[in-house]
DNA sequence: AGGAGCGCTGAGACTCATTGTCAAGAAAGA
DNA sequence: TCTTTCTTGACAATGAGTCTCAGCGCTCCT
């Protein structure tokens, strides 16, 4: 049985092979260290980790590798916290919305069957065809808010 | 009966005496353009509004006026179709959450109360104190649809 | 009203994530 | 292996947003 990130990688050369992309050492080694976390990395993180492991890949092949990767819905690219890009993984049956805490920058992910529904309704309601959905809650995760009753925010 | 942007005038000017900061020309027209209008303005359609009425505004205080604006909250700053801000007036009890036509940049407002409480419901059960909301989704609006079907998409 | 004090503004330099350019290098098919 | 074509890396360029600072305009006091 084939673990998530072979799948991945047959996908991914599929999808190069189909649209005459060339399969190259850059742009599997990115795959792979993307499918080897469950992390919500940045092209920043991704260029370190690439270092750290001796595989050199410059910054502009790594955006470029993201966006080919989001185009065939292997990554999903998304904004925490309002700044950059963050990039993760798409896990196929493990779709999910992200709160994000703004003092410690943890992210939780989380998902809901009614809150699904309920939006594929409003869709239908305003005749309007959904591509993506983008729900991101900001606030304070539970141990920041112990931090604060504490007053121990120090920075 | 004062207007909406009678109040809001009230409330910013509240906000920056409260706040030791000082009611000028460029902020006061700043605030009158944005509650003059419905729609989602991003800076340079300020820069714009503000030269086309002969009041100079720089880039810079357009910024930080709005920076202001949201900070009293009188504004709301959000991302359309992830790209740079966009800025609306805050009207008292028309929350609402945001569809995007990415052909034709039509935004659709939309609000409902039962999204709503299940969002809230989740960050108890997650134990996390939200602060910001943020929904969007992305798609194509009525009209654009109806072009896609008779193969009218030109551009 | 006049003036001191202090925040504000405009112009332009600057930042920083992301994108474009182009010559040299690596896949893929013959 | 050869040739074509796509890729890559280095670096320049872009663009939204921020910072700096000298001079300006609010406020408030008298």
């Amino acid at each position: 049985m084939a673990t998530l990130s072979q799948r991945a990688q047959k996908l991914f050369i599929q999808y190069l092979r189909e649209n005459n992309l060339k399969v190259t050492q850059e742009r599997l080694a990115l795959l792979d260290e993307i499918f080897s976390t469950n992390e919500h990395l940045d092209a920043d993180d991704l260029l370190a980790r690439m270092k750290a492991k001796k595989k050199k890949v410059s910054r502009a092949t790594i955006y470029r590798t993201l966006d080919l990767l989001v185009q065939c819905g292997l990554v999903r690219k998304s904004r925490l916290g309002q700044e950059h890009y963050f990039y993760e993984k798409v896990q196929p049956g493990r779709r999910h919305d992200h709160m994000v805490c703004t003092h410690c920058g943890k992210v939780i992910e989380f998902w809901d069957p009614a809150l699904d529904e309920r939006q594929r309704q409003i869709c239908q309601e305003h005749n309007f065809r959904p591509s993506f959905y983008s729900l991101q809650i900001q606030g304070l995760c539970e141990a920041c808010q112990a931090l604060e009753r504490e007053s121990r925010f120090l920075d």
